[in-house]
DNA sequence: GCTAGCCTATCTACTAGTAGGTAGGTAACA
DNA sequence: TGTTACCTACCTACTAGTAGATAGGCTAGC
C-alpha cells in the first residue's frame, strides 16, 4: 500500500503518495539489516496494519532493494510472524522486569498501564498485537498463534498481580464471583480499546485516562 | 486484497485464494445494487478492514462487474465514507430506540453492551468504527470525520445515561473527581477492546464477560 | 401512438501502478 | 571455495480507476 503523505495530511489531492520516509531517529548505526527490517515492519504494522504496508515501503525506508528483504524473510507472512514473535517475547521480558522491580501490585499495574501509554505516545502507535488482533481474520495462519500468545501472557500476568494485590489487601476487586482472570481481561481490553478510541477521537491522553479509572475501580467494593 | 479461503483455513498452501463468497444469507431479494454494495463493504471492513478488501471482491460477491461499483461510488474512499456514515447513523438511531424503550439506566447499558455482543457473534465481526479506528492512520482523510462522530456520539450517550443512573441512585460510579464522560470512555474502550481480544484469543464470549464486569463496577463505591 | 432525447445501470476492454515473489549474478569475506 | 548479503531485472496477479458502448426505461412533443 502507498503510505499517506505526512507533510500534507490535509491535502485532499495528495492524500496518497507512493512513498514516505519513516521515522528512523531512534535507530543507531550498524544495526544488522535483519533487525532494521524487523524494527521498521513493527512500526509500520503498529501505524498502518499488516495490510497497510508493503515490502517496497520497507526497502525504500532502509535504502535496500526489495528482493533483499526476501533474503531475510522469504515471505511477508514469515516477516509478520517474526515481528509478532519478537514483540511478544520483548513484552514478556518487560513484564518480568516489572515484577522484579516494582514492589506493590498497584505500582506493577501502574507500570503496566504506562507501557501502553508510552507506545501510544510514540506517533499514536497501537499495540502491535492489538492491531493484529483487529486484523486477525485477514492474516496468514502462522501469525495468529503469536497474537494468541501475547494476549494469554498478558492475561496470566495480570491475573497473577491482581490475585496478589487482593491477598495483600491492596484491592477489593476480583471478589467472588468475579475471577482475577476476568478482571485481567477487562484490564487488557480497556487499554487496547483506549488506543483505538484515541485514534478515532484524535486524542492524546486517553490511555492514561482509562488506566486511571481502571486502577481506581480496583480499590472499590 | 485476496481474501482468505474459508473452507480450508488450516491449509498453509491455500491460505489465500483470489476470491471467496461472502455470506449473503440475510439479504432479501430486490435490494438496490447500491445498498448491496454498502452492505457487503460494511461486512468486509468489519471482517478484514478497509485495506483488506477490494472493489473486485465486492463485484464478484454480488455478481456485477467492477466498473459498476465505480458508477455508484466513484472512489473507494467515497464508498468507505458512505459505509461509515450509514453505520454511525444507524447506530445513533439504535441508541435513541434504547433510550425510548428501556426504563432504567442499568437496562439501557445492558442493551448497549448487547449491541456489541451481537455484532461480535455474527462471524466475530468487529465494530466497524473500531476496526476503522485501528486503521485510522492508513485511511483517506474523508473517512476520519465519520469515525470521530461515531465515538463522540457513543461517549455522549453513555455519559448521559451514567449521569442519570447516578442521579437516580442506581450507580455509585462516576463520583467526583471522576466525570461521567471519563467513565463513558472506559465503557466504549472496554467493549471495543473486548472484540479485538476476542479475535486474538479466538474466544466467543469475551464481550459479554467484559460487559458484565463493567456493569458490576457501576454499583461499587 | 410514435419518436427523439435523456437517464440509469450496466457492460467490455483498457490503463498505470503496486503487490509479493523469483532467477540469476556479484562482491566481500572466512 | 563456499557462504553471506546484497544486487538487477524480471514475473504474475492484483489494485483502483477510466473510456466508451449499450440496453432498457421514462417523458415531452408532435
Amino acid at each position: 500500500m502507498a503510505l499517506p503523505c505526512p507533510e500534507r495530511n490535509d491535502c485532499q489531492i495528495c492524500t496518497y503518495t507512493p512513498f514516505v520516509e519513516v521515522s528512523m531517529t531512534v535507530l543507531p548505526l550498524n544495526v544488522p539489516t535483519r533487525d532494521r527490517i524487523l524494527d521498521l515492519a513493527e512500526e509500520l504494522i503498529q501505524r498502518y496494519g499488516y495490510n497497510g504496508f508493503s515490502y517496497d515501503d520497507i526497502a525504500r525506508s532502509i535504502s535496500i532493494r526489495k528482493p533483499s528483504i526476501h533474503y531475510h524473510f522469504a515471505t511477508k507472512a514469515e516477516l509478520g510472524a517474526a515481528v509478532a514473535h519478537r514483540y511478544t517475547e520483548r513484552f514478556a521480558n518487560t513484564l518480568q522486569t516489572i515484577t522484579d522491580t516494582q514492589k506493590t501490585a498497584h505500582s506493577q499495574l501502574q507500570a503496566y498501564i504506562e507501557l501502553f501509554a508510552q507506545t501510544y505516545r510514540r506517533d499514536r502507535r497501537l499495540c502491535l498485537c492489538g492491531m493484529l488482533g483487529a486484523e486477525a481474520e485477514a492474516l496468514p495462519q502462522g501469525m495468529r498463534g503469536e497474537i494468541y500468545q501475547f494476549f494469554l501472557i498478558n492475561q496470566e500476568w495480570l491475573a497473577c498481580v491482581l490475585r496478589r494485590g487482593k491477598e495483600d489487601g491492596e484491592f477489593f476487586c476480583a471478589e467472588s464471583p468475579e475471577s482475577p482472570e476476568s478482571r485481567a481481561l477487562l484490564f487488557v481490553a480497556s487499554l487496547e480499546g483506549a488506543m483505538v478510541l484515541g485514534r478515532g477521537l484524535e486524542a492524546s491522553n486517553l490511555v492514561e485516562e482509562v488506566g486511571l479509572a481502571l486502577l481506581a475501580d480496583l480499590t472499590k467494593r
